[in-house]
DNA sequence: ATATACTTTTTACGCGCGCTAAGTTTTGAC
DNA sequence: GTCAAAACTTAGCGCGCGTAAAAAGTATAT
C-alpha cells in the first residue's frame, strides 16, 4: 500500500492507466466495464486507498445511494433492534444508511425529514411518531421521497406500510388469558407516546366483548418515553387503589409491563401462573429483555425479522423499479404468542 | 409560503434582493451580515423553503460541520442513552451529528471510520470496540481527524479520553459489599465484547486483596453482545455447579446481572439483602433498566450526563481552537453507588 | 478479412457553492 | 458635510465528479 495521497479521480485514473470516465463508470457499477479494465482498477485500488469524494458524487447524481432510517425513539430497545436489522440490510444491498431518532419530538421529526430531503436519498424507511407526527409534513415528505412506513401506520401516507397487526396481538393475548384464567384488565397510558397504543386498546375492548366479558381499563398518568418508570409508579397507584377488578392484567406494551412487574414485586405480590401466585401479568411487543424479567414475561412478539426484511425489500424494489406503486400497499404481520411464566 | 421551487443560492439571493456571496456569508454565520440584510434574507427564508445544497457546501468547505458519533453497540441501552445525549448536544452547538454503530464488529468499525474520514468531519466522538478494535486503523484515524474517545480507552490514541474510572467502580462496590455482608465473588465473561471488562476484573482482584479476602472469579462462556442471555445460561450453570464460594455475587456489568437475576429466579433463589433472602447480586453500570429489575439492582452508575457533556465540550473546544491539545488529556469520572435492594 | 456490436477514450459541459479580488455603496462618527 | 470603515456587489475561479456525444479501439461472428 503506497502512502502517496491521491487527490481525485483524475489522478487515480492515471494510476490505473485508464480514463477518468471509465473509473467513474466502474464505481457506479463494477460490472459495467471490461474484465481486464476492472482488474486494472482493482489492482490500483489495492495499491492506493482512493475513495471518490462522496460530496462531489452526490451532488452530481440525481439520486444518491443514501437511505434514511428514522425511528421515533432509538433508546427503546425495540427500535434499536429493528434499526440494527435495517442498517445491515441496507449495507448488504449496497446503500449507505443514515440513522436518525426523533427522540419523541415532533419538531425533531420534522427537522429530520427536512434534512433527509436535502440529502436526496434513494429512499427512506420511516417509523413515524404517529399521533405526535405533523401529518402534513410527513405527507408532503412521502410525496417527494420514496418512503416505506413501518411500525406505525398513518392512514393514506407513504407508498407502503409494513408493521404488526396490533388488534391481532391484543386479541390473541386476551383469548389466551381468558382460556387459562381470569379475563384480564388492561393497563395503558392515558397519553401514550408510542404510536400503536390506540389500536391495542380497541383490540382489547373488541376481544373482551367477543368473549363476553366486561372490559376494565386503567390509564396511567404521565408523559414521555420513560415507560418502565410510569409502569412502576402508576402500577403501585393502581395496586394501592384497590380498583383492580381482576387478578390478571394485560399491559399495553412490554415496557409498561416491566414497570408493573417491579410494582408488584415492591408490593410483595407474587406474579405468575402457578397456584401460589397472586397475579398474572402479560405484555405486548416481545421486547428484547422480556425473557429476562422475573418472572419471564408472557407476551406477543413482533416478527422483527419479517418486518425489517419486508420493509427493506419493499423499499429496494421501489428504488430499482424507479416507480412508486400505484396503490398503497399494507402488510401486517401477525405476532407470536410467547408463553412464559408471568401469565 | 410560496410553492415556487428555488433551484440554487443564486435564485434565492435574487428573491432576497441581495447578492449570492452575501447569502453564502449569512448561512455560514448569520451575525456576519448587517442586521437589515439579515432581516431581508430571513423574510425570504419564510416565504420560500430554500436550503443550501449540503453536498455542494461540504465539497467546498475545507471542514464540514459534521460530527461523527460512533458507538460499539447501539442496541445496548447504555450506549443508546449516551448517543442520545451526544446527538442533542451536537445539534445545540450547531453541528450535524451522524450516528454509527459498529455492531460489535471490527470490520464494521473500520468501515465506519473510513466512511467518516471521507465525510471530512469537524470532529468525531468515538467509543471504540476496545480490545476488538483494529489498533492501527483507529490510531491512524485519530491522527487524521480530531477525535474524542469515550467510554473505552485505548492507551495513547486520540486527543482526549473521557470515561469512567472502572477500577473505582469495582473497588467501591467490593468495599460496600464487604461492609454489609459476605465478600463477593465475581461473575464475568471469559471473552467479553464490552471494552472495560478487563479493568473491572483487575479492580475486583485488587479490592479483594486490599480487603484481605480471597477472590473468586467465575467466567461465563459465550460470545457476542447477548449479555443477558449469557448471564442467564451461565448463571444457571454456575448455581448448579455448586462452585459458588459466597452468597454474594458481583457481576461485571448490569446486563450480565439482569441475566443472573433471572437465573436465580429460575432456581428458586430469593435475591436481596433482607434476612429471608438467599443471595445478594450486584451489578456495574447503572443500566437504564436496572431500577426495574426484581429486586431492583444495586449497582455503580456511570455519570452519563457528565461523560457526554465533557466529551462534547472537549471536542467543541478542539474544533473552535483549531488546534489539537499538545498532550493527551484523560478525564475519568467516578461512579455513584446506587443502593437498591438486590445487594 | 469484413461486418457488427460493445467498450473505452476524448472532449466538454454542468452541478451548486466557497472563496477571493476589485470596485461600489452604506454606515456612523466627527 | 466629510471621511474612513464596514458591508455590499460583481466577476470569476475552482472543487471533484456525473454525464453526454463523438471518435477510436476491441471482441465476436460470419
Amino acid at each position: 500500500m503506497s502512502t502517496e495521497k491521491i487527490k481525485n479521480m483524475e489522478e487515480f485514473a492515471a494510476k490505473c492507466g485508464v480514463s477518468r470516465p471509465t473509473v467513474s463508470k466502474y464505481f457506479n457499477d463494477p460490472n459495467s466495464v471490461r474484465a481486464k479494465t476492472r482488474r486494472r482498477i482493482e489492482e490500483a485500488l489495492e495499491r492506493f486507498d482512493y475513495r471518490p469524494n462522496i460530496y462531489a458524487v452526490n451532488q452530481n447524481r440525481r439520486l444518491t445511494k443514501n437511505i434514511g432510517i428514522v425511528v421515533p425513539y432509538l433508546a427503546d430497545p425495540f427500535f434499536a433492534e429493528i434499526a440494527r436489522f435495517l442498517e445491515t440490510r441496507c449495507i448488504e444491498a449496497g446503500f449507505s444508511p443514515s440513522l436518525f431518532s426523533s427522540h419523541g419530538k415532533q419538531e425533531l421529526e420534522n427537522e429530520i425529514l427536512n434534512t433527509l430531503r436535502s440529502m436526496k436519498p434513494a429512499g427512506v424507511l420511516l417509523a413515524p411518531l404517529g399521533r405526535a407526527s405533523d401529518r402534513k409534513v410527513v405527507e408532503q415528505f412521502c410525496r417527494d421521497v420514496p418512503t416505506v412506513l413501518f411500525d406505525s401506520n398513518i392512514e393514506g401516507i407513504g407508498d407502503v406500510f409494513v408493521g404488526s397487526d396490533n388488534p391481532q396481538f391484543t386479541s390473541m393475548m386476551v383469548q389466551y388469558l381468558c382460556r387459562t384464567g381470569e379475563p384480564p384488565c388492561f393497563f395503558e397510558m392515558k397519553t401514550p407516546p408510542n404510536p400503536n397504543a390506540g389500536k391495542r386498546r380497541q383490540g382489547y375492548l373488541d376481544a373482551m366483548e367477543k368473549q363476553g366479558h366486561e372490559p376494565y381499563i386503567f390509564q396511567a398518568q404521565g408523559e414521555g418515553w420513560a415507560l418502565e418508570e410510569i409502569g412502576l409508579r402508576e402500577g403501585i397507584r393502581l395496586l394501592d387503589s384497590g380498583e383492580m377488578q381482576s387478578s390478571t392484567i394485560l399491559c399495553s406494551n412490554d415496557r409498561l409491563a416491566i414497570g408493573f412487574l417491579a410494582a408488584c414485586f415492591q408490593n410483595g405480590l407474587r406474579v405468575g401462573i402457578s397456584q401460589d401466585c397472586d397475579i398474572r401479568v402479560a405484555g405486548l411487543d416481545g421486547h428484547p429483555f422480556s425473557s429476562f424479567t422475573c418472572p419471564p414475561l408472557t407476551t406477543v412478539s413482533h416478527d422483527y425479522q419479517a418486518i425489517s426484511e419486508r420493509s427493506a425489500e419493499s423499499l429496494f424494489n421501489m428504488i430499482e423499479d424507479g416507480n412508486r406503486p400505484t396503490s398503497r400497499e399494507e402488510k401486517l404481520f401477525d405476532g407470536k404468542l410467547i408463553m412464559r411464566t408471568s401469565a
